[in-house]
RNA sequence: GCCGAUGUAGCUCAGCUGGCUAGAGCAGCUGAUUUGUAAUCAGCAGGUCGUGGGUUCGAGUCCCUCCAUCGGCUCCA
């Protein structure tokens, strides 16, 4: 007899060689309908793995992460099985599950795949799941499995067989279909019923640009034709939010080709957003104790070889601009902080003169590659809502702290509460890829991962994601279709202050050297509004949306009154536009919703003769007719009550 | 940069296997209408079919180059 503890606490005596699908059945005969995979002492096994020891179960189902996660691996297998049926002499790689469905990585051969074949490909899996093939787990010595993909050719297997441990080989069966495998499958195919394929895209083997360029087949299935109906609309609606479109629509921002790509252009609508943007960091960063300075865009090469950018960067980015008559070079600047350390040893300071907080809205240049541009979340000139922070070691922990306290008031301020806070560190195995010593970056790391504890922040940990100067503390948001981006960034730094020889005088009469934090909470100007665009889908809160009312005439009869009320608004500091074209009111109403205006203000015959305006608010509530200064009161409680002041 | 897809008017799209002068809706302009909570009516104008080359009697349609965009990969100071 073994003991297998539930998650509820609760434990079961069971012969060995019970089976976690037993278990269920003997809970009730719907869980063990529903059950799809399962893990034992958190290891991933089947449903039907026989538990041989003592130890924790946990029982998957559709609801759960691991349950999807069996689900979506085990169509992969189909997946690889329906291509090497249909394109025979394809090389099979790695199948994994994702976050939201699966992918296959295949060596085409001489084959293409295009999208165009994918309902041949859906067809035919889920011909093969109708069959109720089942997964079956088998042990494999090394010898066995490297005889396998030797006789099939393939070096991609090989390649992984020989990385793993002989004794832990393991190998999947469907159907005549055979993959190594580490485990984590349905009971049997049957519960696929409904498989898209999403997209085609080339990916490395490995993940490494030097080695060949595999097929990746991505696709997701579901065990109800209803769930892929509702997954493909959701789809449908979060593209609705993207920014592109939304960015085209409400005329917040262009690019164009003549300018170049990657190479925003704000438009009126757009710059007024950003700049009210910029007007709210400043205020809350004046509270904080930071300077504004002006640094401009270009610097001597000497500059970024000082800093270690150019030895870094140099060769992947805007290449330097050349002077006519001597013999210099200056490059676009791809960051500030070199600025402002010269700013910084513009003088001599004292330890009593610490800590220093320059900021500057610093707009940059990065030569980033042409397929990774995206909307206004990659682009090649964006600015920065930059500063660093010159301290001497005591005050790293308590400035680090105050930076997190000031993103996460910004975070609030517009409603962004589904962050990941993610501390990423060097990878060891790599140190080539960093500067400064390795003492230090261990302070650093662990400076971070204290402050972060101490706010409370629920954190991650990236291992090889670090700045190649120092660790950082990164907020990431997810866009709508849920890929994730970093927006505020908090980087400490020692290394930095070292090569520009920074100081100061402590109160023992020594020269010492400041620490550096850079940081940025909204990351980029350009991709933070770009997430925030399609969090709110175009409806920014009402204080920084660009015009906040719109008010329409009935007739062009009532322009003056109208033009009366927007001057009172505007004497109150409320945004409002007139629409006095000779159109109906129900286009004018259509229109203004469009453009998403949180409020619109109907004026005609019976406003103008009461002195009174009628509101109605975006999305259709009707407000009715009120004094104009209880509609003033209404905007100012709905401001103040989403912006609130911040308190360092 | 790499893999794959796409590119027709300001926007959204039609244009079948190559064949009259490339169509429509919205937006724009002109006129009529003077309007009460999501599209008033009529007329007009608007396109080197992304670019450059090629095949063909003939190319928006087929092939190649380049450019841009989209989905990924890699990268992201």
């Amino acid at each position: 007899m073994i003991r297998v503890r539930l998650p509820d606490g609760a434990v079961k005596e069971v012969t060995k060689g019970t089976t976690p699908m037993d278990i269920a059945s003997s809970i009730s005969e719907g869980l063990a309908r529903n059950v799809l995979s399962a893990s034992y002492n958190e290891q991933t096994i089947e449903a039907v793995t026989p538990l041989e020891e003592d130890g924790d179960l946990v029982l998957y189902t559709w609801n759960d992460d691991g349950g999807k996660k069996a689900f979506w691996h085990s169509t992969a297998h189909v997946l690889a099985q329906v291509l090497e049926e249909q394109y025979p002499g394809i090389k099979l790689t790695i199948g994994p599950a994702i976050g939201q469905g699966f992918y296959y990585d295949i060596d085409p051969s001489s084959h293409t795949v295009t999208e165009k074949d994918f309902p041949v490909i859906e067809k035919r899996m889920l011909e093969v799941a109708r069959e109720l093939h089942r997964f079956e787990i088998r042990k494999v010595s090394k010898k066995d499995a490297l005889a396998y993909y030797t006789q099939e050719e393939n070096p991609f297997k090989i390649e992984l067989i020989q990385n793993l441990v002989d004794g832990d080989i393991t190998f999947c069966d469907h159907a005549d279909f055979t993959d190594l495998c580490r485990g984590g499958h349905l009971p049997h195919t049957g519960f696929i019923k409904a498989v898209k394929l999403t997209n085609i895209a080339g990916a490395y083997w490995r993940g490494d640009e030097k080695n060949p360029q595999l097929t990746r087949i991505y696709g997701v299935s579901f065990p109800k034709q209803k769930l892929l109906k509702e997954h493909l609309e959701l789809l449908e609606e979060a593209k609705k939010r993207d920014h592109r479109k939304l960015g085209a629509e409400m005329d917040l921002f262009t690019f164009s080709k003549k300018v170049g790509q990657g190479l925003p252009l704000w438009l009126p609508k757009g710059a007024a957003l950003r700049e009210r943007l910029e007007q709210f960091l400043k205020e809350a960063q004046r509270k904080a104790g930071y300077e504004q300075v002006v640094s401009p865009h270009i610097g001597h090469k000497e500059l970024y070889m000082t800093s270690g950018h150019y030895e870094k960067y140099g060769a992947d980015s805007f290449q330097p601009i050349k002077t006519p008559s001597e013999d210099e070079e200056f490059l676009l600047k791809p960051m500030n902080c070199p600025h402002h350390c010269e700013i910084y040893s513009a003088r001599n300071w004292s330890y009593r003169d610490l800590p220093k907080r320059y900021a500057e809205f610093g707009t940059v240049y990065r030569y980033e590659q042409s397929g990774e541009l995206h909307g206004l979340t990659r682009v090649r000139g964006f600015t920065q809502d930059d500063a660093h922070i010159f301290c001497t070691p005591d005050q790293l922990d308590d400035e680090f702290k105050s930076v997190i306290d000031l993103v996460l008031y910004v975070f609030g301020s517009l409603g962004f509460d589904n962050f990941t806070a993610q501390v990423s560190i060097r990878d060891p195995e790599h140190p080539e890829k960093y500067i400064g010593n390795v003492d230090e970056w261990e302070k650093a790391e662990l400076a971070i991962m204290n402050a972060a504890k101490e706010k409370g922040l629920n954190y991650v940990v990236e291992t090889g994601e670090a700045a190649f100067y120092g660790p950082k503390l990164d907020f990431m948001v997810k866009d709508a279709i849920g890929r994730s981006w970093q927006l505020g960034t908090i980087q400490v730094d020692y290394s930095l202050p070292e090569r520009f020889e920074l100081t100061y005088k402590g109160s023992d009469n020594e020269q010492h050297r400041p620490v550096m934090i850079h940081r940025a909470p909204f990351g980029s100007l350009e991709r933070f509004v770009a997430i925030l665009i399609e969090h709110t889908a175009g409806n920014f809160p009402l204080w920084l949306t660009p015009n906040q009312v719109n008010i329409l005439c009935v007739s062009v009869k009532y322009e003056k009154y109208a033009k009366k009320v927007s001057q009172l608004l505007e004497n109150n500091e409320i945004r409002s536009l007139v629409d006095n074209r000779n159109e109906t009111i129900g286009k004018k109403i259509r229109e203004s919703e469009l453009q998403k205006f949180p409020y619109m203000i109907i004026v005609g015959e019976k406003e103008a003769t009461d002195s009174l305006i009628s509101v109605r608010e975006h999305g259709g509530k009707d407000h009715g007719a009120m004094p104009l200064n209880e509609f003033v009161s209404m905007v100012e409680d709905t401001i103040e009550q989403d912006l609130k002041e911040f308190k360092p």
